[in-house]
DNA sequence: ACCGTACCGGACCAGCGGTCCAGTTGTTCG
DNA sequence: CGAACAACTGGACCGCTGGTCCGGTACGGT
């Protein structure tokens, strides 16, 4: 991304082919069947490209994550409130959690693939720190905090993992198959703001 | 189980072997490195006997967590109060998250290993229905049922699968390694009582 | 035009989940 | 008690996967 050198075109090239390609086969099939040789077939690349780029499977996923998630993280760090900085915590934290839904809800195969949130450990280091991936750091990082603000004597950063693991969970991710985003937010909503206080 | 003819007696034998080898195992080692193979190994069978008991590596997971889940659910059902039917369901709710939290802590690394709540779709029937495992199954309806009481104008289906999807996530599973089951209670206790009322 | 090098890609590997079926063992019934 | 019948067993086997490797390719600076 932002290195010294700059990137040759045809690497560019490949890397916008295989995501893309990663988009379409996760838009048509269960993401847990996906091969990375189908990947790299329907990107018309080879196999080792792929893994060139990207290091396995979970860093694909990862890569394609976090380019969905781009638009968000810009709204929240430099937007517009309530999203972004310039309203009161509690208006940000409903708008926010509003938008990760959303946001979730255009990506649940996606979200289903990372399955949880973790682990690109180097290949075979076994006993590595085990970092979850960055977009789920932001949101929980930004979360905790206004929650924080908001109301100091909670245990904010747990509070804010049960809000986002909700979010991950599989019957969870099956109703918003079947478009009951709202009907989440709602609830989401509902929940925030009984533990804000009025 | 519950079946017809009784189940012979080497068969039993077996699949008590490989139960307890899948505890071992699990105990030891990170669970997605588990193969079915170190499973039978260890167990001092075959591999066909485990796949012919337990149908696939789900299906091993599921019954092991079924079994672990078992005292939880006779308690429920028919256990002194708070827990088992008597208490009022604001009391009853608050003592089942504690024991859920208790019975996830105890079985992280199997929880992890579930890793959803998920389809054990029989081989290849592709688009089953993808019924979750029936403990969540069990849990949610009961979590369901008490938040419907306590608080009927809540969207009680989907509020509880957001308190027990938040058990599932990886975040929250790692800080249960560490010790921090305490404070997940807490924690989910808190986020209850407000969403209860007083 | 030329050269160093970052990048490519497909042959290759070990290991996996899952299937299969011939042989074995428990159970039941005459 | 023996014989006939299932049910159970287990290891050889299969297709396929994630991941590695390295000779060849083509890009970009000069």
């Amino acid at each position: 991304m932002t290195e010294g050198r700059r990137e040759r075109a045809d690497a560019t090239r490949n890397r916008r082919a295989i995501l893309r390609a990663t988009e379409e086969l996760l838009a048509g099939h269960r993401p847990e069947q996906i091969s990375m040789e189908q990947v790299a077939a329907a990107a018309g690349v080879g196999k080792g490209t792929v893994f060139h780029r990207f290091g396995s499977r979970m860093g694909l996923m990862r890569a394609l994550m976090q380019e969905r998630a781009f638009d968000l993280e810009e709204a929240v760090r430099s937007g517009p409130p309530p999203l972004g900085p310039g309203a009161p915590a509690r208006e940000r934290l409903l708008a926010f959690l509003d938008a990760v839904v959303d946001v979730v809800s255009r990506n649940k195969s996606l979200l289903a693939a990372l399955g949880q949130a973790v682990s690109a450990n180097p290949p075979s280091s076994d006993q590595g720190p085990r970092e979850a991936h960055p977009v789920y750091r932001a949101w929980h990082e930004h979360l905790a905090a206004l929650l924080a603000e908001q109301r100091p004597e909670l245990d904010a950063e747990l509070t804010a993992h049960i809000l986002l693991g909700a979010l991950h969970s599989d019957p969870i991710l099956r109703l918003l198959e079947q478009g009951e985003g709202e009907r989440l937010a709602d609830a989401l909503r509902e929940l925030a703001v009984s533990l804000l206080g009025s």
